[in-house]
DNA sequence: CGTCCACAGGAATGACGGGCGG
DNA sequence: CCGCCCGTCATTCCTGTGGACG
């Protein structure tokens, strides 16, 4: 065991692929961010009246996943703050990820925290938080940036009140502005909104196209270039990771996964370069985490649906998955859920793609939903083994 | 061309637990 | 400690519907 540690720690130690990781984590926020020049300087344009002590527009930013909306606005209104400082105004920026807070609620309760105040997580009303936020917020003056980043999420899940209010929320200020940016993948997103917040909130608009095949390659080189040492990398390698990623809708986070783990994968196995087949083994193991880890955490019910639609191989009825379900649950001595819970369940899986769905008319045999499970029964069984009745289940 | 199956999926409602102010 | 408000999961009841069959 020592040796095989001593091995594994000196070919650690000894592994030259990385000249700086932290570069190629997602969250890493670069200082030039290639074939986005546009986009920061109209972003720059739009946000720099706040510098004069007047209140920007607000911004609504649209683009597919991955194709740098975050990381321009974070760059934009960093710059902005520097500056700020420099000529003497205060400008504070609150970053609020919707995804994560999906709530009026907490929404709010992030908005307090960034200008300093705490609040308890849970137990007091929605209006009474809004009720501290303005009130703190204009005991001084100042200047706030909201960045509410995929705010789809939350419009979906609770509607556009809270948006409606932020929107509103300058005529009850008499000393501080606020200024909202928006952040969405969904480009049809403004179709969900009241017309008044969509005025309000859409006064200017940004549009982030998708990187092409080569940007996303250009993109890559340059951050591998100061990531990776030297001559520890093909160029064909980077074309593949470019390639596959243009593939995933242009997604530069994907494509920078792609090669990180490329050359972790390679790091590990004791190359001293990434070569393409570390790429393939790389795209592998992203989709294998990403289902493994979905899967391992879901509630004891969506892991028997799962399991049901497994035993049911190819593709099968929501009245044929329900009633092994049912089965299945009740050898487990456990109650079913109903079948309109299950259909629930069935349309998130859809969503995650761990299952396909869809719907199929056969006439006046009525309407169904075909589902069919889109994983692979390795994958399956990795994220089953922690329950011993589950995980014994699966087929061969 | 109307019927009618086998569901889809919306709305309302309830049970429950967490976490606060008082 | 209680009462309040929250989010989440689940149930019940319901209306809607694509298209093969007759």
């Amino acid at each position: 065991m020592t040796d095989q540690l001593d091995n594994l720690f000196s070919r650690v130690l000894s592994a030259k692929i990385f000249a700086n990781r932290e570069m190629m984590r997602p969250d890493y926020i670069p200082n030039d961010l290639p074939h986005r020049e546009d986009q920061i300087l109209r972003l720059a344009e739009i946000l720099a009246p706040s510098l004069k002590g007047s209140r920007p527009s607000n911004v609504f930013i649209y683009g597919v996943p991955g194709t740098g909306k975050t990381a321009v606005t974070k760059y934009v209104l960093k710059k902005i703050e520097d500056e700020g400082r420099k000529v003497g105004i205060s400008l504070e920026v609150a970053y609020i990820n919707c995804k994560h807070d999906d709530t009026n609620y907490r929404v709010l309760a992030d908005l307090c925290e960034s200008v300093g105040e705490r609040i308890p997580f849970t137990g007091l009303s929605t209006s009474e938080v809004f009720r501290r936020f303005v009130n703190l917020v204009d005991s001084s003056e100042r200047m706030i940036f909201a960045i509410l980043d995929e705010v789809d999420a939350l419009v979906k899940k609770t509607g556009d009140k809270a948006l409606y209010d932020l929107t509103r929320i300058n005529q009850r200020l008499s000393r501080t502005r606020i200024s909202i940016v928006g952040i969405t993948n969904d480009l049809k997103f403004m179709e969900y909104l009241d017309p008044r917040v969509r005025s309000s909130l859409g006064e200017e608009e940004l549009v982030f196209p998708p990187y092409d095949a080569s940007e996303l390659e250009d993109i890559l080189s340059r951050r591998a270039s100061f990531a990776f040492n030297r001559n520890t990398f093909e160029a064909s390698v980077i074309k593949l990771c470019a390639a596959l990623a243009a593939k995933e809708h242009g997604d530069a986070r994907r494509a920078l996964d792609l090669l990180r783990i490329s050359g972790e994968i390679a790091e590990r196995n004791g190359n001293n370069k990434v070569m393409e087949e570390h790429v393939r083994m790389a795209q592998k193991e992203i989709e294998k985490d990403r289902v493994v880890e979905v899967i391992r955490t879901m509630p004891l019910h969506s892991k028997i649906l799962i399991l049901s639609l497994h035993l049911l191989g190819k593709g099968g009825s929501t009245g044929e998955l329900y009633d092994l379900y049912c089965t299945l649950v009740k050898n487990m001595c456990l109650e079913p859920l109903t079948q309109r819970r299950v259909s629930d369940l069935i349309n998130e899986l859809d969503m995650l793609g761990i299952a396909n769905a869809k719907v199929v008319s056969k006439g006046r045999y009525g309407r169904t939903k075909v589902v069919s499970l889109s994983i692979s029964t390795k994958n399956l069984k990795e994220a089953l083994q922690e329950d011993q009745r589950l995980g014994a289940l699966i087929k061969k």
